[in-house]
DNA sequence: TCATCTTTCGATCAAATGATCGAACACCAC
DNA sequence: GTGGTGTTCGATCATTTGATCGAAAGATGA
C-alpha cells in the first residue's frame, strides 16, 4: 500500500502548512495541487492517523484532563478541577473555593428569582466566603442539613448565613440535629410545620451545593459532635466509607442502613435526583468518599481539587480494567 | 500582576477545551461563563504566549520547516523540500524528482498553449522521466543551453527531447555548445537565424526549470567536457561556486566576469526576472552553487532535498547572524 | 467629585471551515 | 465490451471562527 503512504505525506503536509505555518486551507489547497475539500480531508486523516500532537503548556492542562475524564465516566453535567500546584494547602483550599464560587455565580448572576440550597462542611463555607457581594433580594437559600449538634451548639459552617447576608436572600434554616438521638424523635422532627415547610422550599430548589463527608475518624460529622464515637464505629462497620448531607454510603455509592442511618434527619437523597447536585470537595483524603458519590451517581456536578481528582481518575481505572 | 495570572489560567483552560478537547467556541464560552468573543481573546492569548504548542508527527515536518524558511529568506514564490530519509540515495535523487514533476504538472496540465523552457542536467532529465505521459500538443518546449559539447557530442541530459516526447509537444533546441570557443564564435553563433528565432520562443516562456552546476572538480560542465580543466581553473580562481544555465557566480550570487564566462552562449540570466525561473537540485554537495544562486535573486522557485535545504539554511542563519 | 482617558467587553459582519450530496471515475466480474 | 459496484472527487450550504467597531466600565488626575 505505497499509495497510502504518499496519501500520508500529504496529509503531513497539509497538516504542517495549517498548524505550524498558519495557512489558510485555500492557500494550502493552492499549494499542493488540490481542492479545497481535499485538503479538508487530508487535515481529517493527518488527524486521524495521529501525525498532529497538540500540548497545552500549563498546570491546568492536567487538571482539564482529568476534569473531562470524570465528567464523562459519570456523565457529569460539569467537572471542575482546581490545580495543586499552588503552593501551600491551605492555598489549594483556596483555588478550589474560587472554583466552586465561579460556579455559584452563574446561578446568582441570575434576576428572576431563585431558589438554591447549601450543605454543610468547610467547602461550603469556603466556597460561599468566596463569592464577592451581590445584590440579589429575590433569592432564597435554603439550609440541607440540621444546623445544631447534638449538644445543642450551632454549627460553624453554615454558609446560608453567609450567603444570604452577601446577597440581602431569604435563608431558611433546619432546626435539626442532623442525626436525631432516636427514629421516633427523627419522625416528630419531620412533622413539625417548621420542618415541613422547609422541605417544601428546598424541594423547589433548582441547585444544591453540598460538601462531600468522609467517615473515618477524621470525619467532620464525628470531629464536630454530630454522631458519637460508637455511631461512627457502626457506621465504618456497616461499610460506609462517606456522606452526602449526612447519609453515609459505601464504596459504591449505596446508602448504608443501620441504626445510625435510620436517625439522619436531612432531606432523603433521592430527591435531588431531579436537581443539580453539586459536589464540592477536594484534597486526597477525600478521594474514596467523592468517589462513592459519584459511583453512587447522585452528583450532577463537581468540583474538585487535583489530588482527589487524580485519586477517583486512578481508581475507577483501575477498578475499570479488573472488572 | 495576579490579574494576568487568572486570564493565563482561563486561557489555558481554553486553548485544552479548544485543541485537546475539540470543544467549540461558543461550548468553550457556555463552560468558562465568558462571551464568545472572550474566548476568542483567550485563545489568542494562549496562542501568543506560546502556551499551545503543535507538532506534527512525521519526517516531512522538518522539511516543511526548511521549505518556509528558504522561502521567505529569498522571496521565493515556492520551495519544496524533499525528505531525506528514504533510504538510498538514488531514491532521495527519485523523490526529488517527483516533487519537481509535481510543479511541472501544474503547468502542463493547463489546456491553453503554454510555453516552458528547460535547463540541463541530472536533476531536470530525471524530472521529465517521473511526469506521467500527458497529451498536450499545444504546448512548446526549449531548451536553453546549447545541446552539443566542445567536441560535437550531444548531451546525454536533454529533458526538452523526453519532454516533447511525452505531450507530443513541439520542440526547440540550441544548435550551439555551452561555451564558445571564442568572443568571436559566440557572437557568430547568436547572430544564426535559428539561434535567434530559438531565443525568442524562449522569450515567451512562462516558467523555467533549470539545473544548478557545482563549479569544482566534479562540475558536470567539466565532467561532461562542456568546458576544459583550464576553464574550470580560471572560473574557480574567480571565485565562482556555482553556475545557472552555464553563467558562473560567486557565493553571493553575482556573475563572474571572466574569459570564460564571455563566451557563455546561454540566454542571458537576466531574461528570467521576467519569468518564474525554477531550480532543480539537491545534495549536500550541491548546497553552496544553489545558496548563490538564491542570493542572487536569480530563482523564483526551488525544489530540493533536505541534505541542501538543510545547508542553505544553517549556512545563511550563520551568515546573518555575523552580519 | 467629576471629567477624561484607557481599557475591556459584546454585537455584528466577513472569512474560513466542516459536512453533505451528487457526479465522475476506476475497477471488477460477467 | 458492458454493466454493476465501490470509491473518490468537487460544488454547495450550514456552522464556526476571526475581526471590527461602538459602548460601557474602570482608572487616573485635576
Amino acid at each position: 500500500m505505497d499509495k497510502f503512504e504518499v496519501k500520508l505525506d500529504q496529509a503531513a503536509r497539509a497538516a504542517w502548512l495549517s498548524y505550524v505555518g498558519g495557512r489558510t486551507q485555500d492557500e494550502i489547497a493552492a499549494q499542493l495541487g488540490v481542492s479545497r475539500p481535499g485538503v479538508q480531508r487530508l487535515l481529517a486523516l493527518a488527524r486521524q492517523e495521529g501525525l498532529v500532537k497538540v500540548r497545552v503548556d500549563h498546570p491546568i492542562a492536567n487538571c482539564m484532563a482529568l476534569a473531562e475524564a470524570i465528567r464523562d465516566r459519570f456523565g457529569l453535567e460539569f467537572c471542575d478541577v482546581a490545580p495543586a500546584d499552588a503552593g501551600t494547602s491551605d492555598s489549594e483550599a483556596r483555588y478550589l473555593a474560587v472554583a466552586a464560587a465561579e460556579r455559584l455565580s452563574r446561578y446568582l448572576d441570575r434576576s428572576e428569582p431563585l431558589t438554591l440550597s447549601l450543605g454543610t462542611g468547610r467547602s461550603v463555607r469556603a466556597t460561599v466566603e468566596a463569592l464577592s457581594r451581590i445584590d440579589r433580594p429575590q433569592h432564597r437559600f435554603v439550609s440541607l442539613v440540621g444546623n445544631v449538634a447534638r449538644d445543642g451548639s450551632a454549627n460553624r459552617y453554615d454558609g446560608v448565613m453567609i450567603l444570604a447576608d452577601k446577597t440581602g436572600g431569604e435563608r431558611f434554616l433546619l432546626p435539626a440535629p442532623v442525626v436525631a438521638g432516636s427514629v421516633s424523635e427523627k419522625e416528630a422532627l419531620r412533622e413539625q410545620t417548621l420542618f415541613r415547610a422547609i422541605t417544601e422550599v428546598a424541594r423547589q430548589a433548582e441547585a444544591a451545593f453540598v460538601g462531600v463527608g468522609r467517615i473515618d475518624r477524621q470525619a467532620t460529622l464525628f470531629q464536630d459532635h454530630f454522631i458519637s464515637e460508637a455511631e461512627l464505629d457502626e457506621l465504618i462497620s456497616g461499610g460506609a466509607v462517606g456522606e452526602l448531607l449526612g447519609w453515609p454510603m459505601n464504596a459504591q455509592g449505596e446508602l448504608v442502613d443501620c441504626s445510625t442511618s435510620r436517625r439522619v434527619t436531612s432531606l432523603p437523597l433521592e430527591m435531588f435526583l431531579e436537581q443539580t447536585l453539586v459536589a464540592l470537595a477536594g484534597g486526597r483524603d477525600k478521594g474514596p468518599a467523592i468517589l462513592a458519590a459519584l459511583r453512587g451517581g447522585w452528583l450532577k456536578g463537581l468540583v474538585t481539587d487535583e489530588h482527589a481528582a487524580r485519586f477517583i481518575v486512578d481508581t475507577e481505572m483501575a477498578a475499570r480494567e479488573s472488572a
